[in-house]
RNA sequence: GGUCGCGUAGCUCAGCUGGAUAGAGCAGCAGCCUUCUAAGCUGCGGGUCACAGGUUCGAAUCCUGUCGCGAUCACCA
């Protein structure tokens, strides 16, 4: 790296000129302001003090320091204390020559030691996936190819929520009022009936409620003793004593949802490693919680329901396990994590949940520590903001919520009328079409969603249709559709072109610098998006990326009006950039064309 | 009420591990296709970085307070 090799003979400058062998760290190294002339700038106001000397003295004597002992650097400028260092075109050229044939430029190569836990998506069975859920999958499935592409191992977890009340819900109203309906029978997603259900009772619900409430129960009674939430709670106990038929039920009407689930995951291009469902484990933790009440650590009260006191580390106090014995939520997740644990001795343990869960992950850790878990410190809660619609969040009950497959359907013919009207699939066959259109609407949808940094809520606009213009993924693959259609047009093969290049004949043009330093940034911004868990970071660099090609596209030849020597390497500079935008795209989850 | 998060252009968002005159896209206006794909490129207008203090040579960025918005504090998950 570039600002490595600055540093490190800036540190050798300081030391002959100043008499102080100072820290690496202390250096601050940063890309030069476009407003001014060189590449990379040292800032030498924190130098001062070893200095002893004025700002622009400081930076002269370093700039002449550095441009005496240090090849890659052929220059500098100083205004007030900023020293900006111009780097010879040959470092850019050996970069170039160093990388140009590495088609995974910037991938890890090889695996590194640590295996990070990665749970996302955790469906409920009672109803399909929408937008937050997209908004889930999408970071998920995109931070583990990062994490990937750093060199983790990457076990992707889905923890099912199969059980409980909601799922009753919809089995009742299927029960009563669904006259047998099946997916095969009436031609609907698995998910999408099971969710019908659970809306209906919901319906039916509010219905009675009303009525109560009307004959003079307050909303609360009315809400409790309203005749079909009874009888859900009913099929809930009935659920929990493993009645037979209430069991099979239970499955039918879960497979439906998953087979849903499936079919949506498989469009959206999300894969697990490992799937968990709830019932299978929710009663993992209670052995972990009574052996910390035989210890003292948590508590029973006189109704024999057990606690954990979190006053000390500023939480409240917190439920464990039920007066009746059975676990709540947190209980099940002590129970996971511990398995996990044990499983893998993950470095990190990463789960994708909404913020509205950080104070339950808060209270996980702290009760996973008391129980002297030290791994607890490697659990992460990646918790991602809110996608809000222009009235505020999404309601079921209000209908407004955004469905993903809707969703998909949606962008998937967005495309198709912006591609037809722009007729760019002249040429096509009808399934090179189909699949064009649905890479568009897919990649227009996730950039949308993952080029907003996670933690921070999101507006979607339902009314305007996302973008396919400026600062989206379509953007982006059409920038990788134009390079392709210049590497078709070229009489070699890029590989070729790299076996007869002459690096010494390479003259190399501003814009062409901008392009090999912003590529040179790859990894480091890879690392970044990986530090931080914030696919965000790789989608604006390759934003960048994409509009500085496009630039240098604009009024520069590359292939043809020029001599062969300049196009090869031009030709080749497009391929990297080419590679770098798939590759980066890939790791969003998103493909790229080779035409549109 | 306690805790946590957010507040940047008309709109959607970058920038936040402190550095130069705060950036993009959309929307608006004006240009660029007899040359490699115009889903592109160039230019113009648009800002009290919520507000007030503080730390610093230097603050959108760090600290404190205020205001606004949101989340959360279940024998729900």
């Amino acid at each position: 790296m570039i600002s490595e090799i600055i540093a490190g003979n800036t540190v050798d400058a300081v030391e002959h000129l100043f008499g102080q062998k100072i820290d690496k760290h202390l250096l601050q190294i940063e890309k030069t302001n476009r407003d001014y002339e060189g590449d990379f700038t040292l800032i030498v106001f924190p130098l001062l003090r070893i200095a002893k000397k004025s700002p622009e003295e400081t930076a002269r004597l370093i700039g002449d320091y550095l441009t005496a002992h240090c090849d890659e650097i052929k220059g500098y400028n100083v205004i007030k204390g900023f020293l900006n260092l111009a780097v010879s075109d040959n470092y850019w050229i050996e970069f170039f020559k160093n990388n140009i044939a590495d088609e995974k430029y910037g991938i890890a190569k090889t695996k590194k030691p640590g295996t990070v836990v990665l749970e996302y998506s955790s469906p409920n069975t009672n109803k399909p996936l929408h937008l937050g859920h997209v908004r889930n999958n999408l970071l998920g499935f995109s931070l583990g190819e990062i994490l990937k592409a750093n060199g983790k191992k990457v076990i992707r977890v889905n923890l099912i929520n199969d059980r409980g009340i909601h799922i009753c819900k919809s089995m009742l109203a299927w029960m009563k009022w669904g006259e047998g309906e099946t997916p095969e029978k009436s031609q609907l997603k698995g998910d999408q009936l099971v969710g019908k259900y659970y809306v209906l009772f919901d319906k039916k619900h509010k219905e009675q409620i009303a009525d109560l409430v009307h004959r003079g129960f307050t909303d609360d009674d009315a809400y409790a003793n309203a005749p079909v939430m009874k009888e859900a709670k009913e099929l809930l106990s009935k659920w929990e004593n493993a009645d037979e038929e209430t069991l099979e039920i239970w499955h039918t009407m879960n497979n439906w949802a998953y087979q849903g689930f499936e079919t949506t995951y498989k469009r959206l291009g999300v894969a697990f490693d490992e799937v968990n469902y709830e019932s299978k484990v929710y009663l993992d933790g209670k052995r972990l919680v009574l052996e910390g009440l035989d210890q003292g650590i948590f508590y029973r009260k006189e109704d024999s329901s057990v606690w954990a006191d979190l006053k000390s580390e500023g939480l409240d106090e917190k439920l464990l396990l039920r007066s009746d014995g059975t676990s709540v939520y947190i209980t099940q997740d002590i129970g996971t994590a511990e398995r996990r644990y044990e499983a893998y001795s993950p470095e990190k343990m990463i789960y994708v949940v909404g913020n509205e869960q950080i104070y339950h992950f808060d209270v996980l850790k702290n009760i996973l520590k008391k129980l002297g878990r030290k791994w607890a410190d490697n659990i992460v809660h990646l918790s991602y903001g809110m996608v809000e619609l222009p009235h505020g969040r999404m309601k079921s009950r209000e209908g407004t919520v955004v469905d993903a497959d809707d969703l998909m359907d949606e962008m998937y013919n967005t495309a198709k009328m912006t591609t037809e009207e722009l007729g760019k699939t002249e040429g096509f066959s009808k399934e090179e079409s189909v699949q064009l259109y649905e890479m568009l609407g897919q990649g227009a949808l996730k950039y949308y969603m993952l080029k907003v940094d996670p933690k921070k809520n999101m507006l979607f606009n339902p009314e305007e249709s996302i973008d396919f213009n400026g600062n989206t993924g379509p953007f982006i693959q059409y920038t990788h559709a134009r390079i392709q259609s210049i590497l078709r047009k070229s009489e070699q093969s890029p590989q070729n072109l790299v076996a007869e290049i002459d690096y010494d004949s390479i003259n190399i043009l501003p814009v062409e610098k901008e392009l090999l330093i912003h590529l040179a940034g790859f990894p480091e911004v890879l690392q970044n998006a990986g530090d931080q868990y914030s696919p965000a970071t790789l989608a604006n660099y390759i934003y960048e990326l994409a509009k500085l090609f496009n630039h240098y596209y604009q009024d520069t030849p590359i292939l043809k009006r020029i001599d062969e020597k300049t196009a090869t390497f031009r030709v080749l500079l497009s391929w990297f950039t080419g590679n770098v935008i798939r590759n980066g795209m890939a790791l969003l989850g998103i493909k790229v064309p080779q035409k549109m």
